[in-house]
DNA sequence: GTGCATCCTGTAACCGTTTCCGGTGCTAGT
DNA sequence: ACTAGCACCGGAAACGGTTACAGGATGCAC
């Protein structure tokens, strides 16, 4: 049973390499690593061996010896949701280019999960990681930054000021959509926001009441809804609240796609037309905002390149390269499509 | 040197742990990996040093002594795609209760990229994989698994005898489709294919073919179209091939969700209403089945419980138990929503 | 010819585990 | 009392790299 062929029974090594090639191990490591201190013909005489062989190196011993892993953690919430694959992508694509790989730790929103996750990782198996909307105290995280290195892309909570951080322009978005709506004529325009205490949320209000105050307008405090950022239940009581209401908004803008597509729902299931008798904006511009009818007119978030641009800072901080900005936001997008209109006036 | 200040002393070591244990490395690795030939008392004291150091074995330095990474890769061709991101989850999720990760690797659907990351994840950095939709070849993948452990979920083309592989029942869950829809009166049947090598695709017809033939319906060729799986200009046409037909079909299974979904749209512009004029019926209940309107009658697929499935199987090729079962199928589930509709008869 | 800097290369010491192999000390059988 | 068997533990050799350090050629200036 035991092949003639390349029965694989020994991986190359370095060792082996070597000697092929007629040199030292240490040189093989030298020309491996792309080290200047080699003699042009010792290096063609390694790379043709190491061809020859088809090795390449063990990751876990050149992690052993002090190198790195090549691997980088990254966490993240739920990784069946489309807006963290998005990233996930994004961040992927980029390490994958340096040759680098990711370790996926989905924490399913559970903060004891995330630092225990945070914990194998840095015990050698990661050389860093991306945080994706992380459960972590700002003290936690800062604790940690101590000793492993890491950046958060759209953190939860504001983070204090050494903490590397990748996200999007929410209130600039926020104030784009607002404003959209106000060049449409609209003025009662109501918000559904997410949970309160996120600093998205807080951030595209800023951007929402900005936009108002802008226009001219006085913000009304019963037009702004809260709910969970998924299209169930809170969402559809969040939408009722603002369309039930004596004088309703005209336009409503919500946080997210989801919360769009269950205000549309609730809309409909209301007798209201979309967007004749009622204006809605999301945010994200997820897959969804092209499927639904009416397509979604949303803010979008510039997800993949947030996941690349995490992925890059990582690598210059674990160089130890000075980084000159540690807080990156990207710009967003007003997207265009046919769930707002004009305000019609009166009948 | 604006070096990231080391100040963590240094990680606790296996050889910590012994001295202060007052035992040898050896021993300590035994309490570690629990071997029985340990007395109750040098355990305990171990187990105190461990907890006192707070200690953890440093998985780079097991994986290089023989033992095992931790670490299994998931070779997937889109990240961001839904299908696979609930896979992924599941997967993940029984791999965290092994407190093992996820090595992810996009293949972006490019043969060669697979191919080279499928090579640097058994140099070592992996224990095995789980391959998704793999683009290899069943010779490819024979040869592959002579010398690395792994399972295919959801294999692309048929695959030999030997290799793992997990799937959802494809035929019964067309089957399931097409006989709710006989049931609902309907007698012109069309069907909307994905790529037609795929041995999904194939399975779903002989599905469809076997319920229509069983209800003594003849199969009509102009009533099968193909697209490529995507809501996009592809399946627009194949749904226009379909409604444009002189004598058009009532009813249209469409075999995954996105083609659902477009069809819906081509049959809206068409002025057909869904699902009085037309019923749809999808293939995956991804997310979007219960977002659209009319909500999608789909074939549920338990993608979740075959990315769980995938790695159990895996774990235990990895410990070389006896795998009984090879070929893993399961089971499909029709859901009914409001996409569907008993045929209307004449006008 | 000598001294010396420069370039290249090899030796060997790690990195933190696992595990083979053998050595205690103790019990029990003869 | 002697030895076999057993339960427990330690020494030391891997595992496959990286890297500090040392040393052998060279070339060049003097």
């Amino acid at each position: 049973m035991t092949n003639t062929d390349n029965n694989h029974t020994k991986r190359a090594t370095i060792r082996g390499v070597a000697s092929a090639a007629g040199v030292s191990i240490a040189t093989v490591s030298r020309v491996l690593n792309g080290r200047p201190d080699v003699a042009p013909d010792t290096r063609e005489a390694v790379l043709r061996a190491v061809r020859e062989q088809g090795f390449s190196t063990n990751r876990n011993a050149r992690a052993l010896s002090g190198g790195r892993t090549g691997l980088i953690g990254v966490t993240v919430p739920l990784v069946e949701a489309a807006y963290f694959g998005v990233i996930l992508s994004g961040a992927s694509e980029a390490l994958y280019e340096q040759d680098m790989r990711i370790v996926l730790c989905p924490t399913l929103h559970q903060h004891e999960r995330e630092v225990t996750l945070l914990d194998r990782l840095m015990r050698g198996t990661t050389d860093g990681a991306v945080l994706m909307l992380p459960e972590e105290s700002s003290a936690e995280l800062t604790a940690l930054q101590r000793d492993y290195p890491f950046v958060v892309v759209d953190p939860r909570v504001a983070l204090a000021e050494g903490i590397p951080v990748v996200s999007a322009a929410h209130a600039a978005g926020a104030r784009a959509a607002t404003e959209h709506l106000l060049s449409l004529g609209h003025r009662r325009i109501g918000a559904i926001t997410g949970p309160p205490e996120w600093i998205a949320c807080t951030e595209r209000i800023n951007g929402y009441h900005g936009a108002l105050a802008a226009a001219g307008v006085l913000p009304d405090p019963a037009l702004v809804a809260v709910s969970d950022f998924r299209n169930g239940p809170v969402t559809a009581a969040a939408a009722a609240k603002l369309l039930d209401l004596p004088d309703p908004p005209t336009a409503i803008f919500a946080f997210n796609d989801n919360v769009a597509v269950g205000l549309m729902r609730t809309a409909r299931e209301r007798g209201l037309r979309v967007p004749e008798d009622l204006s809605v904006v999301g945010f994200d511009d997820s897959e969804l905002a092209e499927i639904v009818a009416p397509t979604l007119t949303t803010v979008r978030q510039p997800l993949a390149e947030m996941g690349r641009m995490a992925v890059s800072l990582l690598l210059r901080l674990l160089e130890n390269q000075r980084v000159d900005a540690l807080r990156i936001q990207l710009a967003t997008k007003l997207v265009v499509r046919e769930s707002t209109a004009p305000l019609h006036v009166a009948r």
